[in-house]
DNA sequence: CGAGTTGTAAACAATA
DNA sequence: CTATTGTTTACAACTC
C-alpha cells in the first residue's frame, strides 16, 4: 500500500533530461556559416530563401548520411562490431557526434547535464531526420502540385549548397523552390526571415509528432517552422517529450494556445507573422488565413504531406526492422513471433517465476496502452531478450545488459514508455537500476520505498513479483559498497558512493588493481556530491571507460580486458543508446556489479554532509532538514580513502 | 576449472 | 503481531 501512494507522488525526475534546451547551436550556425547567405542578413527574399535552402540542405545532409550509414555495415558506431552488440539505433546516433566519449567526458559535465546535452544532440538529429523525411514528401507532393498550381520559380537548386551536398535525387524541388511554393500558395504570407534564422533546422521536424493530430498545423514545411527551439525535437520515441514540448509551447503563449501559434509567430504554413500576441494571432489568423481557396489549398497540401509523412515513417520502421532483424537476430533463432515483446517477457520472467510467470501472460498487457511505436519498442525488446539470450530455458539469465550499461537514463529514457509500458525486463542488473533511481532523485538519496516505487513506476516488468525483486533490491543495496545507507531522522535513506561504483566498473574492466586505485575514492565524498568531478576523475584514469563497448567505435580489447561489450553473452540491449551514453556521463556508461572490491569498505560515505531533507512528501516531511550524520561510517573506510587518495593523481598518468 | 558476478530464495534481526 | 527494512548465507547460472 505504501508502495502505491509512494509511486504516484513520486516526481518523474527521471525524465528531467528532456528538458533540454535549445538545440546544437552548431548546428543553425551551419546553416549560416556555409552558404553565401551570410551577406544578404538583410532580409531579403532572397537571403531567406537562401538560408532556408542551406538550413535545410543540411539538415538532409546530416539526415541522409545517417541513414545511409545506418543500413550499411560500414557505420562504424554501434555497429554490431562483431560481439553481441545491441542494436544501434539508428536514430540515436547523432552523426554529430564523433568524438568519442571520453572527450565528452573531459567536459566533466555532471550527468545530467551531459545527459542533457545528450538529449539535445539526438533530438537535433532526429528532427534533422525528420525534417528530411518531410523535406522529401513535401517535394514530392508540390512537385505533383505545383502542375497544377503554379509554376516554378527557379533558382537553382543548390546552388548555395555545400560542398558534399546534393539534393535527395527524386527531390525535384529544392527547398528553396518549395519554400517558394508555399509562397505562393499562400499568397505572399511570409514575414521576415528572422524565423529561419533562429529556428534553423529546428522545429519543424517536430512536428511530425503533433502533426497527426492536427495536420493543418506545425508540420508545415521548412519554412514555417516555430522560431526557436523549443526544445524541438520531440523524439519520436517518448511522448513525453511532446508533451513537454506542448506545455512549455502552451507556457509561452500564456495567453492563449493555438497549434498554429508558438513563440510568437504564425506557424501556418508558409507564414511566419510575427504577433506578439495571442489576440493578434487570431487577428492575423482570421484575416490572413480565412477560409478561402487559398487555405483550402494549404490545407489540402498540409494534408497530403502529413500522409506522406507517415506513409514514409512506415516505410522507415520497415526498414528498421529489417536492419534490426539483420544485425541481431542470431541465425539460430529467428524470432519469429512479431511480438517479442511478450514473448520476451514471458520468457525473461520464466525464468523468474517458472511456474508463477502465466505463460499466457497478459501477453500484451501493456502494450497496447503503451504508446510506444514498433519503433521505439523494437530495439529494446528484441536485443534484449529477443535475441540468442533466451534460449529456450530461462536458466539464462541476462546480465550482459549491464556490463555495458550505462546510465539508464540514457537507456531508459529514449524508451521509458516502453520500459515502462511492456512487460520486459530491463537489461540491468539491480545494482544499476538502483543507483540510477537514486541518481534520478533530486536529493540522489531515496529510501528503500521509494527505490520501489521507481522500479514499479519505471518498469512494468517490475509491477509483478514484487517479492522477489524487492528482495533482490535489498540484497544488493546491502551487498554492494557503493550503496550508501544514510541515517535520517525519519528513516533512513540510501545514497550512491559513486566512487565504489565507478571503482568497482574499473576494475571490472582493466582487471588492473592499480588502475582501480586510480580512483580517487577518496576524494570524497560522497556520494552524490561532486558527481562531475568523481566522473572527470574517474574518466581520466580511466580514459576508456567511457568507451568501451559503445558505440562499439573503439572499444579497444586492451583496457577492458574481457568484460566489458563482449560479456554479453547475448545480445545486449540497446547499445544504440549507448552512443549517447558515453556522452552521458562517464558516472554512467560502465556498469558495475557488485562487490567485487576486495576487501576494504567504502570510501567515505559522506553521510552526514549530505543528509536529505525529504524530497518525498509521502511521509511527514515537516522537517526538511534532516541532518544526521551517519553512524555509517567505519574506521576502516579512512584507510583507504589514505591509500588511494595518496595514488590518485600519480597514477593518473 | 576456478573466480567473480548476478539473481533468487530464505533465514533472521531490528523497527515501526 | 505484522509488515518493513536490512543483513547474510547459500546456491544456481553465467562469464572470463
Amino acid at each position: 500500500m505504501m508502495q502505491e501512494s509512494a509511486t504516484e507522488t513520486i516526481s518523474n525526475s527521471s525524465m528531467s533530461q528532456n528538458g533540454m534546451s535549445t538545440l546544437s547551436s552548431s548546428q543553425l550556425e551551419a546553416g549560416s556559416r556555409d552558404g553565401r547567405s551570410s551577406a544578404g542578413d538583410t532580409s531579403s527574399e532572397v537571403s531567406t530563401v537562401e538560408l532556408l535552402h542551406l538550413q535545410q540542405q543540411q539538415a538532409l545532409q546530416v539526415a541522409r548520411q545517417l541513414l545511409l550509414q545506418q543500413p550499411g555495415s560500414g557505420l562504424k558506431s554501434p555497429k554490431s562490431q562483431d560481439k553481441h552488440r545491441p542494436l544501434p539505433s539508428i536514430i540515436h546516433v547523432p552523426s554529430t557526434r564523433r568524438f568519442p566519449p571520453f572527450l565528452q567526458s573531459v567536459f566533466d559535465l555532471p550527468q545530467q547535464q551531459q545527459q542533457q546535452q545528450l538529449a539535445a544532440q539526438q533530438l537535433v538529429f532526429q528532427q534533422q531526420l525528420l525534417q528530411m523525411q518531410q523535406l522529401q514528401q513535401q517535394q514530392h507532393l508540390l512537385n505533383m502540385q505545383r502542375q497544377g498550381l503554379l509554376s516554378l520559380p527557379g533558382p537553382a537548386p543548390g546552388q548555395a549548397a555545400l560542398p558534399g551536398q546534393t539534393l535527395p535525387p527524386q527531390a525535384g524541388l529544392s527547398p528553396a523552390e518549395i519554400q517558394q511554393l508555399w509562397k505562393d500558395v499562400t499568397g505572399g504570407g511570409g514575414g521576415g526571415g528572422h524565423n529561419l534564422e533562429d529556428n534553423g533546422g529546428g522545429g519543424s521536424g517536430l512536428d511530425l509528432s503533433t502533426n497527426n493530430s492536427s495536420s493543418t498545423t506545425s508540420s508545415n514545411p521548412a519554412k514555417a517552422s516555430p522560431p526557436i527551439s523549443h526544445h524541438s525535437i520531440a523524439n519520436g520515441q517518448s511522448p513525453v517529450l511532446n508533451h513537454r514540448r506542448e506545455r512549455d509551447s502552451l507556457h509561452e503563449e500564456t495567453g492563449g494556445t493555438h497549434p498554429l501559434y508558438g513563440h510568437g509567430v504564425c506557424k501556418w504554413p508558409g507564414c511566419e507573422s510575427i504577433c506578439d500576441d495571442f489576440g493578434q494571432f487570431l487577428k492575423h489568423l482570421n484575416n490572413e488565413h480565412a477560409l478561402d481557396d487559398r487555405s483550402t489549398a494549404q490545407c489540402r497540401v498540409q494534408m497530403q504531406v502529413v500522409q506522406q509523412l507517415e506513409i514514409q515513417l512506415s516505410k522507415e520502421r520497415e526498414r528498421l526492422q529489417a536492419m534490426m532483424a539483420h544485425l541481431h537476430m542470431r541465425p539460430s533463432e529467428p524470432k519469429s513471433s512479431p511480438k517479442p515483446l511478450n514473448l520476451v517477457s514471458s520468457v525473461t520472467m520464466s525464468k523468474n517465476l517458472p511456474s508463477t510467470s502465466p505463460p499466457n501472460l497478459p501477453q500484451t498487457p501493456t502494450t497496447p496502452t503503451a504508446p510506444i511505436t514498433p519503433m521505439a519498442a523494437m530495439p529494446q525488446v528484441p536485443s534484449v531478450l529477443g535475441g540468442a539470450n533466451v534460449p529456450s530455458m530461462g536458466a539464462m539469465r541476462r546480465r550482459h545488459s549491464d556490463k555495458y550499461s550505462m546510465s539508464l537514463s540514457s537507456e531508459i529514457a529514449p524508451n521509458y514508455e516502453f520500459y515502462k509500458n511492456a512487460d520486459v525486463r530491463p537489461p540491468f542488473t539491480y545494482a544499476t537500476l538502483i543507483r540510477q533511481a537514486i541518481m534520478d532523485s533530486a536529493d540522489m538519496q531515496l529510501t528503500l520505498n521509494e527505490i520501489y516505487s521507481w522500479f514499479t513506476r519505471t518498469f512494468a516488468y517490475f509491477r509483478r513479483n514484487a517479492a522477489t525483486w524487492k528482495n533482490a533490491v535489498r540484497h544488493n543495496l546491502s551487498l554492494h559498497k557503493c550503496f550508501v545507507r544514510v541515517e535520517n531522522v525519519k528513516g533512513a535513506v540510501w545514497t550512491v558512493d559513486e566512487m565504489e561504483y565507478q571503482k568497482r566498473r574499473s576494475q571490472k574492466i582493466t582487471g588492473s588493481p592499480s588502475l582501480v586505485k586510480n580512483l580517487p575514492s577518496s576524494l570524497g565524498y560522497g556520494t552524490a556530491l561532486n558527481a562531475s568531478l568523481q566522473a572527470a576523475l574517474a574518466e581520466t584514469s580511466l580514459p576508456l571507460l567511457g568507451t568501451p563497448g559503445f558505440m562499439g567505435s573503439g572499444s579497444p580489447p586492451g583496457l577492458l580486458g574481457g568484460s566489458p561489450p563482449g560479456t554479453m553473452s547475448g545480445s545486449p540491449p540497446t547499445l544504440m543508446h549507448m552512443t549517447h551514453d558515453e556522452l552521458n556521463g562517464s558516472l554512467d556508461h560502465l556498469d558495475t556489479n557488485g562487490h567485487s572490491s576486495p576487501g576494504y569498505s567504502p570510501p567515505v560515505h559522506m553521510p552526514s554532509v549530505h543528509v536529505k531533507e525529504e524530497p518525498l512528501n509521502m511521509d511527514d516531511d515537516d522537517c526538511p532538514m534532516s541532518l544526521v550524520t551517519t553512524a555509517n561510517h567505519s574506521p576502516e573506510l579512512d584507510d583507504d580513502r589514505e591509500l588511494e587518495e595518496g595514488n590518485l593523481s600519480e597514477d593518473l598518468e
